[in-house]
DNA sequence: TTTGACATTGACGTTACGTCAAGGTGTATA
DNA sequence: TATACACCTTGACGTAACGTCAATGTCAAA
């Protein structure tokens, strides 16, 4: 059971350039060297090319595998869950671009109105004002980049189901604050309600909930533009409205 | 609405350099220079950085973004498609890595028998050994090379379901062909079952089915020990006994 | 005035190989 | 026996998509 280097690469799959690298870097030694120089594989370095291999499928860097190959004591069932979880993280962020890309396409064909996908678009740039408004600059200093860093992943890895979630959170957002604007009192109970959703909405993104940020954020939406034109589209006055509503909600009014 | 480098970089969540290294290549240039000689970027730049993050977490490659946001008579539409399908497939891929992850896991806690992971491996040596067998050295010449790497592409690409069901053919097949190897018949019902499993079995690597092909394949199988060794695990006799029923089925004996 | 954050270009480093180039080896065939 | 041809070797440069210095300039705040 001698394999030539060419053999044994079109048994695994792999080019033969593949087997000199992982010579190079000792990840894979041939068993020998024949009179010619040539190199000579046998049934062990098939063995060891499959578990390289399978590591490799799993994503993890030739370094990676050599440790693990390598490692006497190696604990390969805490790696492998590491790596499972990791590959389940991988899979849902899949699932999350799928699902943009099914929506994309859909309205594209006109199966679903184009003013949802704006919406959509809206809402995303919204995540990152937001996001940046409470993180960005000045306020990164304060928090420290972890918390930064934590909530842009947070909206990152959100999975389809909580995407979907989110949104029909903001529907109802949208809803109730057009409603509580027809009542015309921000200390009522559609607008108290708004403010609720508001808060809702908000701990998609915050990991610590307080009523100061919240009202600061509240004040934002009227003092940047940014906020207040996506607001006032739903409703004029919904930004100034909706503010009031927080700043009641929080204690910090009235 | 101007933003710098930095502030972009940010908000989009990719490095400053990425961007440097956008504006390099072409793909997104700043909407100018201020006096100081710094990149200046504005809305328009932000929404196509979206756009090429989009694309680029899809997987392409920044040439393929280009050729995308560049074409003014893009069809949208067919490439989202395009890339839809290449997203499918690679969650298939995860999917079945999934899957294997978790088998080794329960494989290492003993939650399932250890000899199931090792038929794994066998199976999986033995597709190899099978197709290296029909399109290796000699026949790669008459087949041609693109067959050679179909059918490797074929088994590379299995789906966890199609292994699945592999696998369970292959559970029957070994079945069978212990009932048969105690009828003692490989012309009779059982003998010719297994016969009929095997090629069903083969059809997963193989496009093109000949009697000829199948037949050569078993003589194979007694011929060489890598073969012979497998099917003897099962009986003593198997690999033989398995060689005749197929002869039989394809009309090359008796 | 100095500090510190931010910007610039330039250039080398990284990973996991692909792809020549220049040459030696082994064997089937004219 | 010559030669064609497939296979092997090492060496070295190329690739993608940036990361990471280095050296230097800009600007606002203390």
């Amino acid at each position: 059971m001698e394999y030539s280097i060419q053999k044994l690469s079109q048994m695994a799959g792999v080019s033969s350039r593949t087997l000199r690298y992982y010579d190079e870097i000792g990840l894979l030694k041939p068993a020998g060297i024949n009179s010619s120089g040539y190199r000579v594989y046998g049934k062990y370095e098939l063995d060891r090319l499959q578990q390289i291999l399978f590591y490799r499928e799993l994503g993890l860097s030739l370094d990676g595998i050599r440790e693990i190959v390598a490692a006497p004591d190696f604990d390969g069932n805490k790696a492998l869950k590491e790596h499972q979880a990791r590959l389940l993280e991988k899979r849902q962020r899949l699932d999350l671009l799928i699902a943009n890309v099914e929506k994309t396409i859909a309205a594209s064909e006109g199966r679903i109105a184009m003013q949802d996908n704006e919406k959509f678009e809206g809402f995303k740039q919204k995540m990152i004002d937001d996001n940046e408004k409470k993180y960005g600059q000045e306020a990164r200093a304060k928090y420290g980049d972890e918390k930064v860093d934590l909530a842009n992943r947070k909206i990152k890895g959100m999975s389809k189901e909580q995407y979907a979630e989110l949104e029909s959170l903001s529907n109802s957002l949208n809803d109730t604050l057009k409603a509580a604007l027809a009542e015309g009192d921000p200390g009522g109970e559609l607008g108290q309600k708004a403010a609720r959703l508001h808060r809702q909405w908000l701990s998609y993104f915050w990991d610590d909930y307080s009523p100061e940020a919240h009202a600061g954020l509240a004040r934002m939406y009227v003092a940047d533009e940014r906020f207040s034109e996506y607001y006032d589209q739903i409703q004029a006055g919904a930004a100034e409205f909706l503010r009031d509503a927080i700043l009641i909600y929080t204690g910090m009014k009235k």
